[in-house]
DNA sequence: GAGTCAGTTGCACTAAGGTCTAATGGCGAA
DNA sequence: TTCGCCATTAGACCTTAGTGCAACTGACTC
């Protein structure tokens, strides 16, 4: 089964970096009749340069093993720490002579396949449809994780504290101890919690600061 | 730094799969001195026949890639398959002539890394030990979740259907309303849920939910 | 038939949470 | 200085949750 124009969705790009003009063409072409967008580099350093440390929409990257200067599994060592090393985008690797302890590497780093020259066109096509998948579950994730942050970012300091106490369990009265003030004030803050949490009960406020890795203070 | 006898975790098991006697004589003398308990085997199917399905303490398992009978890729999946998908105990590769096809398919089932013969001693009692390390801290989370499942177990019918409903914030009578009985009963039943999850807040009872992955119902 | 257990309900009371109004003080920006 | 935001507190009031006691029903077991 073929990748083609129909079905795919036009906002997922896959960027080609190989040091081989020829290949670059050749893949670029095939990328094009799949239906993707697509851009081509000549080496790590142009991608880096000229892309974005985040993507807001699914991204497959083919990275050939053997580049001259930054090699490919340093370029995906790079493009992992980008992201503070959670990887942007899915990565799939290419090589004409690559040897297993590269390829045990690149898929420790995460990349979702390696395949060797020459291989399928079918099989690069699979791997890039099965990337996008994964980078498109990601971005889905990580958009509820980023609207959560950027609420608990509006909260007050103070606010912030009755929240980490809150979601422990622990009683106003309690909280109220803890922070050396009055359990009316407690009430307040909560209450505000509550509100700018956009949400109406302790458990999901408990299921709110899970996903967005707020920690607990006990 | 190799690891020694000392700081060796003496129920930490090492298992080696191999079908050549004279690999399994020199790696299970190498386990030993390394400090790990060892069983040899001498293909897949003795090593499925002999182990349990689950293991209590850490294990880390090394493979053969080529056999007779039972290749160690397929090996690996029915290890893996064993426990429901997810991976029972760490898997390590060894192989004087595997492909990056085979490394590709064995490090997306899970393998802590692929090694080519002839290999460096440390780099296996090193993988090994990330094996061990790696199937360590799944237990620690598998512990806790076990513990929580079969406190669910104990819970009645109806306990369950009203857990379902608290880990969502609902109130009491909406509970109560949604199963078509009194709120006061909604309260007896949650009461019980609380005592035998051995939880005082709503918020620990929704943590320990997630974490048994017992789903909420709107 | 007696005993057990899950499920149910009622009543009374206490504790805790949530809301509203109103007020005070500090602190930085316009 | 005035304005707005944050943090704080008070009092009143209502809603929920939690607890203890008692009781009834139906299903299942010994």
């Amino acid at each position: 089964m073929v990748a083609s124009s129909s079905g795919v969705n036009p906002m997922e790009t896959v960027y080609i970096i190989d040091d081989d003009p020829s290949v670059r063409r050749s893949l670029s072409r095939l990328m094009r009749q799949a239906g993707y967008r697509e851009s081509i580099f000549a080496s790590g350093e142009e991608f880096l340069a000229a892309t974005p440390e985040t993507f807001a929409a699914p991204v497959c990257v083919v990275i050939d093993l053997q580049m001259p200067g930054l090699g490919g599994l340093e370029l995906q060592r790079r493009i992992n720490r980008q992201n503070g090393g959670v990887a942007p985008c899915s990565v799939v690797f290419i090589s004409g002579n690559g040897d297993i302890p590269a390829t045990v590497e690149a898929m420790r780093q995460g990349a979702v396949t390696f395949l060797t020259k020459p291989f399928d066109e079918e099989d690069l096509l699979g791997a890039i449809a099965e990337g996008l998948a994964i980078h498109r579950d990601l971005l889905a994730g990580t958009a509820r994780t980023e609207e959560l942050r950027s609420r608990i970012a509006t909260l007050s300091p103070r606010e912030q504290e009755v929240m980490a106490r809150v979601i422990t369990g622990a009683l106003n009265k309690q909280i109220a101890a803890e922070l050396g003030i009055v359990e009316q004030t407690v009430k307040v803050h909560r209450a505000r919690v509550m509100e700018k949490m956009g949400v109406v009960s302790v458990a999901e406020l408990v299921r709110s600061c899970d996903t967005a890795g707020f920690a607990a203070v006990g």
